[in-house]
DNA sequence: ATTTTTGCAAAAGGTTTGCATTGAC
DNA sequence: GTCAATGCAAACCTTTTGCAAAAAT
């Protein structure tokens, strides 16, 4: 995983491994404090860039402009509050269907407004560059 | 519009307007400058959150973490480029058949890599307590 | 012993806020 | 004249960087 094997390191992995929800870098930080790792931000931040050049996390960003971040191999689409900003996985293939109304697999609803759908990808351009 | 017309005000209404894309503060403020209408970044902030209220724009967040802004009715999905970041706006419908490669309106391609979904609306939790 | 990882402080970049001034009506 | 819009400086928040200290191999 890592060029060496350290505490903070592989306790991030395996929070993010274990929660069912994209995380920010704060609540990493926090979950890392509910095990008793005290750990400085900046080294989240390196542990987090490390990890997406490895690819194996991906980076959310949402409205509020916070990025969350989440396993690769947990990739979804997500559904977003607007009032308490939780952040729920689902996968886009249920959703396409009619209804406005999403309900998740906790059994819970969720009222869908608005969506942000973006692509990421190389335009012609800097395809040609081959930048 | 504005409880008040001024110059700055009716200036960034109609820039939005006449862009084919969406436009961070810096990029508005840089179209006002080459009109030769300097104007305070906090004032285009307050513009913009105005603006938002009235629904009349909508916020994007691309992974860069800089929030761009379109009006709501031409309000799109978008292709980003991940070495560029340039913004292209496309329709969601025109997007979803097989190939990786998508011809934009200008005829120049673009290949798509990831994605990123977000739908935003309230949870059920939220809506209970009608916030 | 060497090299990576970490922590701290400071900086960077986008966004927001407080307050006094300017300008629209 | 009144109140909204603006500008400026400072604050805020997340993220990044430089450098020295600590830890892993």
């Amino acid at each position: 995983m890592f060029d060496r094997n350290t505490v903070i390191s592989s306790n991030v992995l395996s929070i993010l491994q274990n929660t069912n929800q994209p995380l920010s870098v704060k609540q990493i930080i926090e979950n890392l404090q509910e095990i008793s790792i005290p750990a400085n931000k900046t080294t989240i931040y390196r542990i987090i860039k490390k990890l997406i050049d490895k690819k194996q996390i991906s980076e959310i960003v949402i409205n509020s402009g916070i990025k969350y971040y989440e396993l690769t191999s947990k990739k979804h689409d997500h559904l977003i509050c607007n009032e308490c900003h939780a952040i729920f996985c689902i996968d886009v293939k249920n959703i396409l269907p009619a209804s406005k109304i999403k309900r998740l697999p906790s059994g819970k609803t969720f009222k869908m407004k608005t969506h942000q759908l973006n692509i990421y990808g190389v335009c012609e351009s800097c395809e040609d560059t081959g930048s």
